[in-house]
DNA sequence: TCCAAACTGGACATAGAGTCCGGCCATGGA
DNA sequence: TCCATGGCCGGACTCTATGTCCAGTTTGGA
């Protein structure tokens, strides 16, 4: 599918975003007559050529449409979220030729963001902290450091991720305040029972040693 | 020169990127024949239309060079530093027909990440202000600032004093924490039914006006 | 595709939180 | 001296939160 003209002629400008955007964007080549994907630069999901467009990334086929369309934001199963535009991409007769779409990954970006917002007056103007009234904003403090330091979203953290940061918790202290523990199950997207039950491993003098 | 059908054939596809990069992003559209800009989109510079490609984006141009070149990096004259790709756009004979450039403004980004460096080491490090473990050493310290000010000892102070006392411990969190009550009442010399009953009348929504 | 580990949601047992009340004791007025 | 009163005590009691357990379901790998 490589050698199609149509591919030929856009994928230099695909290759060049993709290039540019680096693992963070994905560009696809749709083909509008067939519905399906001729190529895929940097692909975000298993989607590849030949398979169909899905998505609806092809509305923009409305004859009334602009051309350009977007940003707009599309949700991945994963719970990524992208910032998408499309494109029709027209041959010099002007008809349709190619849709071009580019999803770039804005997780990594509002991660910063939550970082960075993170920071400001609060940590220096954190007086007295008295008793932490916000216990709760803090346990979201530590969940939220810990999604953002290995870059995963809370859903798709690991058992050994939820250890780390149900220990970050206890050392803090958490636990001690009551009412605690719902909370917290909340704040990992797990039930009560899984937070006791790590919990309990963690507190066992056994096997595993635990990063911190 | 917007009529120019390379323009409008690549446009779509540059608007796309513009739109999708919102103001951090400029996509420039050479003319590889007499070396001079086509079209700009978000420009960044003051370049526009008809003024020489300069910046030597065209190098690219070399035969042997491949379609996509980059990204590199490139400096603004007011020091912007930007990450740049350029590609070579081909007509259906495979001629070239105009060279994209997407500059991408990445001060913003640099700007976030060093201030996240700057605060960084203080994110994880922070050794945890713990939680204060020892809410039970405050406890003490509640009750004896109290018992310097007024003067009197423990089993001495008034029902008003308690009702203070408790103010404070109150207004502090302290009763947030699991099995705090028992431990005050300990503090103030008194039962446990005792603290109840004047920590109810503490948050009556009520007669008295009690000092803090 | 299949399996084992992990998670879930609910049932359950128990501890802790908060309420109530009868009785005790100190104070103060007659 | 005696009684009335207000406040505290301690213990019984209720209800909520905590923690445990288990069977059923999901899920990530081989």
């Amino acid at each position: 599918m490589d050698d199609d003209p149509r591919v030929r002629t856009w994928a230099p400008a695909c290759r060049a975003v993709a290039a540019l955007l680096g693992p963070y964007a994905e560009v696809v080549l749709h083909d509008p007559g067939t519905d399906r994907i001729m190529a895929v630069w940097n692909p975000m999901s298993t989607r590849g050529p030949g398979d169909p467009s899905l998505l609806g990334e092809l509305d923009a086929l409305d004859p009334s449409a602009p051309d350009v369309f977007g940003p707009y934001e599309k949700l991945l199963a994963d719970g990524r979220r992208l910032s998408s535009v499309s494109a029709i991409l027209r041959d010099a007769d002007g008809r349709p030729s190619a849709v071009l779409c580019v999803n770039l990954d804005r997780t990594p970006l509002e991660q910063a963001a939550a970082v960075l917002s993170a920071f400001g007056a609060p940590t220096a103007s954190r007086p007295e902290p008295l008793f932490e009234h916000d216990w709760n904003e803090r346990v979201q403090h530590v969940v939220g450091s810990y999604v953002r330091e290995c870059g995963r979203p809370v859903e798709r953290l690991t058992r050994a991720d939820r250890l780390a940061v149900l220990g970050r918790l206890e050392e803090a202290g958490v636990f001690a305040v009551r009412r605690a523990t719902p909370v917290v199950a909340r704040a990992l997207a797990v039930s009560r029972s899984t937070v006791y039950g790590l919990l309990a491993e963690l507190r066992a003098p056994n096997t595993k040693d635990h990063a911190r």
